[in-house]
DNA sequence: TCCACTGTACCGAACGATTGGTATATTGGA
DNA sequence: TCCAATATACCAATCGTTCGGTACAGTGGA
């Protein structure tokens, strides 16, 4: 399956981009026109309800990153300690080293949270499930893997913002080496 | 100086409160207007440049009241371990339990890093500051401290975000019962 | 093979509302 | 009489959105 032509998708892309670059009220659909390359207009086409038709496509968009970068590797084949580690290779992908932010960040600031009810909170939630997953196949009790993924996730969106802040990756970069032990170890 | 009457520092204290609940983008002239109660021409009479003015100010009184909860219990008198508890209430109440925001992240988001330069970096700075500070006098080694007060940072942060997210203040009263312990033991 | 018809993709121009900001009064207390 | 403080009225620019329209690739009946 080539998919040899999609607008749409690539449009999708660019507005999630867009999105996480300026968060949702920044992101004027003038910007959005520019980020795509599709006058206003066109995006209406796309996307009939507008901005928030926009911001529900960025972040399924984003919900299908993740599942790629952090799902997948945590519940592949090999063992924990290798999947850890590539999930933290996806981590550094998705949020492109430590320089995009993230939508649970963005999307519960200003109209972003009136536009699209729920989404950042079921996004979070999915975090915390995976990463609990895997704190009991570490070995942790229920309990305790609960709240070791709970420090995981503070740890990421905590890291993004400190390295946002600090126009630095290091404190991402620092952030996911020390992720794996984190969730295997509990410290 | 009793300061009985000030209308500008309640101006201050209402604006600051409405850019913690909706980020600089989304917080319109008409909603900070009806926030402090104030007309227009009074917000300009207070706020010669506008906005970026009324950022800067709510910014500066943000850093006063860090400075309170944080700073002072921190370096203040009494054993380490009871001023990092008061650190930490102090923190609960900055923050209002965890519903509000923090200024280092919504002024690194869409607009507000231009209206107000290099202001969230260096109040992330400050605290990495204040918070090495710390772990140092709990008898870390320099560069060991500094990777602790970065991990106390990131974890205010990231439980800040989280909390807003699942729209519950418990992972930040969690993660405030552990500061103590991690800026004391590294743990 | 032709052509009327349909659906998809896109655009420029404009909509009414709201944005941040200003200019000009008016008010009221010291 | 001053002058800080507030009100009223207004501005250009931009907001998200909609309109009317073009270009073109199919599709299906004659």
């Amino acid at each position: 399956m080539p998919a040899i032509k999609s607008s749409r998708a690539e449009a999708v892309e660019a507005i999630m981009r867009e999105f996480r670059n300026s968060g949702y009220d920044a992101a004027s659909l003038a910007r959005l026109s520019a980020a795509t390359g599709l006058g206003k207009s066109s995006l209406y086409h796309y996307f009939p309800n507008g901005k928030e038709d926009m911001a529900k496509a960025a972040a399924a968009r984003a919900v299908e990153l993740v599942v790629e970068a952090v799902f997948e590797p945590l519940t592949g084949a090999g063992n924990l300690k290798a999947r850890l580690q590539k999930t933290a290779a996806g981590l550094s992908k998705f949020y492109n080293g430590g320089k995009a932010s993230c939508l649970v960040d963005l999307f519960t600031i200003g109209e972003a949270e009136a536009a699209t009810p729920g989404l950042a909170k079921a996004m979070a939630e999915a975090l915390l499930r995976a990463f609990a997953g895997a704190a009991e196949e570490a070995g942790h009790p229920k309990k305790q893997a609960k709240d070791i993924a709970e420090r995981a996730v503070i740890e990421i969106e905590g890291a993004l913002v400190l390295s946002r802040a600090l126009r630095s990756t290091r404190p991402f970069q620092h952030m996911l080496a020390r992720l794996p032990a984190l969730l295997l170890t509990g410290a």
